[in-house]
DNA sequence: ATGCGGCCTTGACGTGGATCAAACCGCTTC
DNA sequence: GAAGCGGTTTGATCCACGTCAAGGCCGCAT
C-alpha cells in the first residue's frame, strides 16, 4: 500500500513542505511496520534501522540509567518523528523506543534515506531546519528540568500541551506515571502537585486523566516561579 | 585581515572538511569580532547576528530562570562554534552569551550564511551531520543531569575531559563556579564532591585548579552510579 | 462475582543537595 | 603592605523531593 506512506508522511510536519517530487522518492523506499503495545521498537545500541514517521498509537523514546532509572526524553505521537538524529548523524541508537500503545509507523531505512539527502537539496535544506526546531525544543525541555521546580514544570507542562486555549478540561495525553518521568519527578510527586495547583485553584481535576485550566495567568505565574 | 577568517574556519571541526571553494565563499562573509572578558555578546530574544566561530577566549551560552538562577547550557572553546542552531532555524537568540575571557571570533552573518546553505548542497551535508553530533552531546549533557547524583556527574565530566587519557594532572578548563553550575550543582555542592573523591582515592586535587585521575576504573564506576 | 494487577493517591519519613554563614585564599590596586 | 575583591572551602542548617508503605480505584480474566 504505497499511498499509505505517502499520506503518513504528507501528515508530519517534517515533510509536509516537500515537493511532490521529493514525496515519490520518499514514498519509494518507505515501509510500513506496526508494533503492538508494549513492545520495543529498538534497543539503545542497536543499529539505527531509520527514520520512524508515527502514523497510529505513541511510542516513548527514553534512556535508562545504570542503577535502573528511567528518563523519557520525548513522545512520538502521529505525525511525529523519531531516531532522525542517529539517522543522520549515522550512529547507534542512542536510547530505547518502546510502543505505548498499538503503533504503525512508516520507517525510512537509513542507507536509502541517507542518499535521497545526498541527492536532493531542498530536501536537506527542509530538513535542517526541522532539526534546528528539534534542538530548540529539547533545551526547552532541559530548561524546564534544571530551572524550575516541580510545580513550575508541571505548569509550563500544562500550558504549552492545552489544545483548547482556553478553559475546556482536556484529557492528558500520556498516564500520569509517565508523565511524572518526563518531567524528572516521581508519580507521587507529581500527584501531590497537581493537588497543589488544584487546592490553590488554578486548575480543576474532574477525574484522573482530565484536567481544566481555570486561571491560566496564575498558572503562568508559577511556571515562572511564583510560589503555589 | 581576510586570511585570518579563514584559519579560524579550518580550525574549527564544524568546518575543516570543507572544499577550497566553499572556504573562499565563507572567507568572502566573516567578518571578525573581539569581546572583552565579561562582555555581553548577546542577549536572549535578540536577533541572532550570525554564526560565531571561537579563535581565542572562551564563550559560556546560559539561560536565566525568571527567579534568578543561571543554568551554563555549554563553553565555546577556540575550533566551537556557538548560535548556529539559531541560525540555521532563523529564530531569535534563545540564550545570553557572555566572554568569559578576550575573545575574538569569526562571525557569519546570518543571511549571508543562510544564502550560501542554500547555493550549497555539500555544505548543507555537512552541517547537517555536524548538528545530529551537537544533538547527541546536548542529549548526553542532559542525561547526565538527569540520571546521575552529583558524584556521578562529577565523574563523567572529568573522565570526559581529561586530555590526558591517563594519569597526568589537568587544569580544569573553567573555573569550579562555573562548572558547578554547567553541572546544576551549587559551586558548595562541588567542592564537597570533589573532595569526597580525593577521600576517597578516586582522584588527586594538588591544587584548586587542577586535578589529577588516580583511578581511572573507580571514577568510572561512580560515573556509572557506584557509591563513593 | 471474585480475584488480580496496573495506576493513582495519600501519609509518614528520610536524604541529597541547597542555603546561609564564615573564613581563607590568591589577585589586583592603591 | 594594606585593603579590597572574586573564587574556593568548610561547617551548620534547611527543605523539596524521593522513598517506603498502605489503601482505593478500575479494567480485565477467571
Amino acid at each position: 500500500m504505497a499511498s499509505e506512506a505517502v499520506t503518513i508522511l504528507q501528515s508530519s510536519g517534517f515533510f509536509s513542505g516537500l515537493s511532490d517530487e521529493s514525496l515519490g522518492r520518499l514514498e519509494a523506499i518507505a515501509r510500513i511496520v506496526s508494533f503492538q503495545k508494549g513492545q520495543t521498537v529498538f534497543r539503545k545500541g542497536d543499529p539505527c534501522p531509520g527514520l520512524y514517521v508515527v502514523a497510529h498509537g505513541a511510542v516513548r523514546i527514553y534512556k535508562i540509567a545504570p542503577n535502573g532509572k528511567e528518563h523519557v526524553l520525548h513522545f512520538a505521537y502521529p505525525g511525529m518523528t523519531f531516531a532522525e538524529v542517529a539517522v543522520i548523524g549515522g550512529f547507534e541508537c542512542p536510547a530505547y523506543a518502546q510502543a505505548m500503545e498499538d503503533t504503525r509507523c512508516a520507517l525510512l531505512p537509513q542507507r536509502d534515506f541517507c542518499r535521497i539527502l545526498e541527492e536532493s537539496h531542498p530536501f536537506c535544506l527542509q530538513l535542517m531546519t526541522s532539526m534546528a526546531a528539534w534542538v530548540r525544543h529539547l533545551v526547552g525541555v532541559m530548561e524546564d528540568i534544571v530551572l524550575r521546580d516541580a510545580a513550575g514544570r508541571v505548569a509550563q507542562f500544562l500550558i504549552r500541551s492545552d489544545p483548547t486555549d482556553g478553559t475546556a478540561a482536556f484529557v492528558l495525553p500520556i498516564l500520569k506515571k509517565d508523565l511524572a518521568n518526563h518531567l524528572n519527578l516521581t508519580s507521587e510527586t507529581l500527584s501531590r502537585t497537581f493537588r497543589r495547583l488544584a487546592d490553590a485553584g488554578l486548575i480543576d481535576l474532574p477525574d484522573a486523566q482530565r484536567v481544566r485550566i481555570l486561571n491560566p495567568d496564575g498558572l503562568a505565574d508559577v511556571a515562572q516561579g511564583s510560589p503555589v
